[in-house]
DNA sequence: TTGAAAGCGCTAACAA
DNA sequence: TTGTTAGCGCTTTCAA
């Protein structure tokens, strides 16, 4: 099979010639811009219709200094839990973008470059960039302030000047341990991820809060981080046992699903025996048995707001540097 | 927080000034494209360099009639276990992509309406389409069809003049049930999703010609098919154990997946009261014990071939109408 | 209310 | 080997 397209493309020097009128006056038919007879606008924008005209956004991007596209940058290896956070912001953003007649073009970011990004940017194919989750220390971050291309990143950052928007994990994660607090926990055993992510060490801090919100103490030897393997997930909920804690905070849905899963294999009843509750939320917990207490957040939402910030911004509007969304917090059966 | 960004970007002109000569000079010292002194392209070259000038894709497109963009089309609502092929397909492309210094703009598409896919396609955002998966009827095929856009498919489509990229799936389900009777399986029960997707159809053909090579009767009794909810599959497994079949042959992994938990809770042994197979490998049976027979494919090669086709064909080269990739065997625990 | 013309930053005949 | 010139399809002053 061979390609002999020919596609016959009607331009706006088209429409200006079938109607008589001229090429300025068709575009501000089209974008409303300036002043126009009423009956003329009908006339063009009538035409149009008729003959399927499309503006082509390549030479209004020419003109106008514009791509009309944003970049979607995500980490290409993203674990199989992250996929579907991803995945829900980006039907957010793409929701907002398509009201403004934006498109999106994904970057995928490697761990140790961000070459891809870097074309992206300085090649100009967008006119701003939604980075989707920070680290602690982030290349991305700072290449896109040096680059000054207006951005957001979802996710907090401790650089300056960035526009971030984030679940407001801190009065969650301490919302949920204060509740377990007073419906009778004494002790606690965190487990968590990298603290290289920014969320993580959020959300332990907010588990930190909680705590001494309801006057107890932080019991270092049964916080367990940087538990990126099941393997290290299993161990710790080992000790955790062993330490005899009455119930486990787990900091994503991954590790509870793990958390869940060693209880499981070790007999261990939940919640009589122990309870367990974790600070994210998603399918992955939906059919687990007995249902879960955790947190509740909204990734499309968060999509949609970075998105309608970042074009505000673009646009020139004041912007909020930091917003933080909402939450909900789930009692189930894990707790009871 | 507002934008007061203040872009200064060198064009082609700066350049050609501040050297003496002129943009067409410039131009084809960066393209490669005509004749050229080597000194005067050195000379290009390194003032570019160390000016860091970026010609516009913009410009360059519309000189060209190019957008230098390719678009990922992918069913917006993808399930959990679909997003992990998806992202992986995407890499491929990607890198693919990058290579001819192309970007990608995702289109999501909805279950009833391919509105965005039109926009994209008709504001002609993009040089071509990558389609992620079939339809056994594909509206989205058939008006890139009609839209006459150069794209391909990953999958199989029954419409004619389509560029396919699939697995050879019929030949790989085929295999596998050929080698699962010649080790004594007699009875299989077949669990599987909705026949609206065409990877479905093609899979039953498969697992219908290794019977048929081994001179085994379908048995329609234990064909499950429009396996959509895990109700479904444990309604399907209620039955193949009542009808006492020797394996389970799954036709993804997350049917195998909820079978075999289904399995675990009747406490039915895997391999030895019954074996089970899935026609579809992913991580989601990496860690599940026993470990699972199963097809492996590569979905990141199928993103790379298809992107590398679709790139073929825009550029007016003759390509195959349709590339089968390969798969490997993966005989495990679950069916010793 | 409309139009002429210049320009966005590049490519590609055609000349020189 | 290099330059002149005319587009690519749109927006946007500036005049009329």
């Amino acid at each position: 099979m061979s390609n002999d397209n020919v596609q016959e493309k009607i331009t706006i020097a088209d429409v200006a010639e079938a109607l008589g009128i001229s090429k300025t006056t068709v575009s501000r038919a089209i974008s409303g811009k300036g002043r126009i007879g009423e009956e003329t606008r009908k006339r063009v924008l009538d035409f149009i219709e008729e003959n399927n005209y499309r503006p082509s956004p390549t030479a209004k991007g020419l003109a106008e200094s514009k791509t009309y596209n944003i970049c979607w940058a995500i980490p290409r290896d993203s674990n199989v839990t992250a996929l579907p956070f991803f995945q829900r912001c980006m039907i957010g953003i793409s929701d907002v973008a398509v009201s403004k007649d934006y498109d999106i073009l994904v970057s995928m970011i490697y761990e140790d470059s961000n070459a891809q990004l870097k074309r992206i940017v300085n090649n100009r194919k967008v006119d701003g960039v939604v980075l989707g989750r920070t680290l602690v220390k982030d290349e991305n971050v700072r290449f896109l302030k040096e680059s000054r291309i207006p951005f957001v990143v979802i996710g907090s950052t401790s650089e300056k000047n960035v526009i971030q928007i984030d679940n407001d994990h801190i009065k969650a994660c301490r919302e949920l341990t204060s509740i377990l607090i007073m419906k009778g926990t004494k002790r606690f055993a965190l487990i968590g991820g990298s603290l290289e992510h920014v969320v993580n060490k959020t959300r332990l801090r907010g588990f930190e809060e909680g705590l001494k919100d309801q006057g107890i103490e932080l019991d270092n030897e049964n916080v367990f981080m940087n538990c990126e393997k099941e393997s290290d997930v299993e161990r710790a909920v080992e000790q955790a046992l062993r330490n005899n804690v009455d119930c486990i905070l787990c900091m994503d849905d991954l590790i509870c699903y793990e958390a869940i899963g060693k209880l499981h294999k070790e007999n261990v009843a939940i919640p009589d025996k122990i309870k367990i509750a974790s600070f994210y939320n998603s399918q992955m917990l939906e059919n687990v048995q007995p249902s879960i207490t955790s947190l509740q957040y909204d990734p499309r939402e968060l999509g949609a707001v970075a998105a309608k910030t970042l074009f505000d911004y673009i646009e020139g509007n004041d912007v909020e540097e930091k917003v933080l969304l909402s939450y909900e917090v789930l009692l189930k059966n894990s707790t009871q």
